[in-house]
DNA sequence: TTGTACGCGTTATCAA
DNA sequence: TTGATAACGCGTACAA
């Protein structure tokens, strides 16, 4: 590989001049300039990364720590990439599995050290084991942006930490405004027990806003997998499938039937789906459902699934443009960066959390 | 961050011999190498991979280029990662959106050069302008490993290419074999117009193997979407679903229906379902439906797909180990890598392609 | 406007 | 068994 001194050489001129002239630095003569750009594109000059980051002191690279990879965390990954290398930064990618071992975590910290990585990017972090490393690496002057949880929210506010979440409450407020002007009055809420009560009371609190605002009665359940246990973020949330089938032998119990059931997620809505299915319920036409998530699997179901998005890719971007400001950068936006409409921003020492909002898209089954 | 010198320094030897010390490389007194590490662990040392790779001359880094990401990729890269890590290798993400032109191409050429990684994981190369692409990396002496597709042994055999792919012929081969010990005998086979007569013929070669050794007749249909532009590699693949859609309602315009139907992916099976659903057709029972590549769809539709499951991480892993020895790493092996019982090899220079079984996996549609 | 020389944190060559 | 010292490729005071 060609490098300074190559090209220093060819062109007659020293190091240093050759360095001002592809930064665009200080001051070189325009046909010097010329002279050199031209050799470097002959000797297909290309900077070393890594020489310049050990002089500089300064590292090209975020990290993406992520837990679990399911295709709504590869979509925000995505955003993140495509964003970051507009700004000629790079992604690596961490997968940390559900170790929750203090030598698990130790081994992480180590690693992300030995990288220097010019910031992090944390996919969601639920569990208490996962605010703690969060804690270490910004307590050791890591950039920090956590994606989902509004974790840097409730956080000490001395640190560099900031989030970039969906407001899930407008999403579900949304739908039950959409439901109710398609002629749906009975509107429940269908939630998964512990998640609907501890996790995410945000969804329900949006359900409940729009139930009293358009004065209906709040008809709210929780289930739970029997047959299986469930899991929040892994791979496949099988046992969200399994409440959902639960839900639906639940509400078939009940006196008057709802006629539109927003679930927590895609999956325990398509697990709706699947029991109202062997019940012969139709749907739309004798209960309309609609999910969360927008997973693939709700385009793929019969019927396809009304859900309420997030925008993943923009979640993705918000982050990179986030890390831009932090550290200096004048960030070339591009498209799909723009934040919902009811974005909303929380300071946070030099940062601010960003809240995107969620898109309803209508399907089949509403 | 302590360095090598501050070690040095506290320990009152010379960098060299701290050097020495903390890599077990040449000779250090006992007592010496003790001091070092203790010094090294109080101080917190972790080596600058950056100062290293730039001496050594030799990246950590693999980098994975994708043209997009969806849960099955998602799923290697995971694999992958976490072989990587195993063996202190780190994995960097390169996403190409579908931008078929020659400066994106270039562009593309040049950030890979800056980084100088120790490898090149191409997820799935299907258009001639990933070939070129390919092949201008390898040109320049990268290692490469594809994924998903033969192309690394269609491609002249004196560079250091090598795939990693899954033996799709044998998985809808044992599928039919499966079908057939389920009592069914007119098993057909839909596959995606262009893709079944093109891309694909693998999946197909294994049906009719079977069914000729069964001595059943053939029954193979094309669809393709009408409504809908399909794609074969893109984010949401609901062409397929769309061609699955008129498929059922061609097949239910036939003389004599399948009792069974290998679909070309999930997807279109998933398509499949949802037209004989609304056609009143009961699956299974009268029709049995298998899909191929055990996305999440597949867990959740009513009712649950059959599928054939191609081993994604132990893909990755297996791109990582060939990594390994490429790079002369004695690697850390770990769970989840054994190749599949049908495995074979193919020559490939200094490395071999490898060649993993897929998995038929049971659910209700049949 | 240009060039010299040093340092970033490591590894590697030699001589001691 | 050790320690100066030179690289690796680049950026940048400082001097010219």
């Amino acid at each position: 590989m060609a490098g300074l001194k190559d090209i220093a050489e060819a062109t007659g001129v020293s190091v240093r001049t050759v360095s001002r002239a592809l930064k665009g630095n200080g001051y070189v003569r325009d046909d010097v300039r010329k002279a050199v750009l031209e050799v470097a594109t002959k000797l297909n000059y290309r900077p070393n990364r890594l020489a310049q980051s050990l002089k500089t002191n300064r590292s090209y690279e975020i990290l993406a720590l992520a837990w679990s990879i399911d295709e709504l965390h590869a979509e925000k990954i995505r955003g993140l990439e495509v964003a970051l290398r507009r700004n000629n930064y790079w992604l690596s990618l961490l997968t940390q599995s559900d170790d929750s071992s203090q030598k698990a975590a130790d081994a992480l910290i180590d690693e992300v050290i030995s990288r220097s990585p010019a910031g992090i990017v944390i996919i969601g972090a639920s569990f208490p084991w996962q605010y703690k490393i969060v804690d270490k690496l910004t307590d050791r002057g890591f950039n920090c942006i956590i994606l989902d949880t509004p974790y840097a929210d409730v956080k000490k506010k001395n640190t560099s930490v900031a989030g970039v979440y969906v407001d899930r409450q407008s999403g579900v407020y949304d739908s039950v405004h959409y439901l109710f002007k398609k002629g749906h009055r009975r509107i429940m809420y269908a939630g998964l027990e512990g998640a609907g009560r501890e996790i995410d009371q945000t969804r329900l609190k949006g359900y409940k806003r729009a139930i009293k605002e358009l004065g209906l009665t709040e008809m709210i359940g929780y289930y739970f997998a029997t047959q299986d246990k469930f899991c929040l973020d892994g791979e496949i949330a099988a046992g969200q499938f399994v409440a959902g089938r639960c839900a639906a032998e639940e509400i078939l119990k009940m006196d008057k039937l709802p006629d539109a059931v927003q679930a927590f997620t895609d999956v325990m809505a398509l697990g709706l789906l699947d029991g109202f299915h062997k019940a012969g319920i139709k749907i739309p036409q004798d209960i309309a459902i609609v999910g969360f998530d927008n997973r693939s699997a709700s385009v793929y179901s019969s019927p396809p699934l009304t859900t309420i998005a997030q925008p993943n890719r923009a979640v993705g971007a918000a982050a990179a443009e986030m890390f831009m400001s932090l550290l200096g950068v004048d960030s070339a936006q591009g498209d799909g960066v723009e934040d919902g409409d009811g974005a909303d921003e929380h300071k946070h020492g030099r940062i601010e959390s960003r809240i995107l909002a969620p898109k309803l898209i209508e399907r089949e089954s509403s």
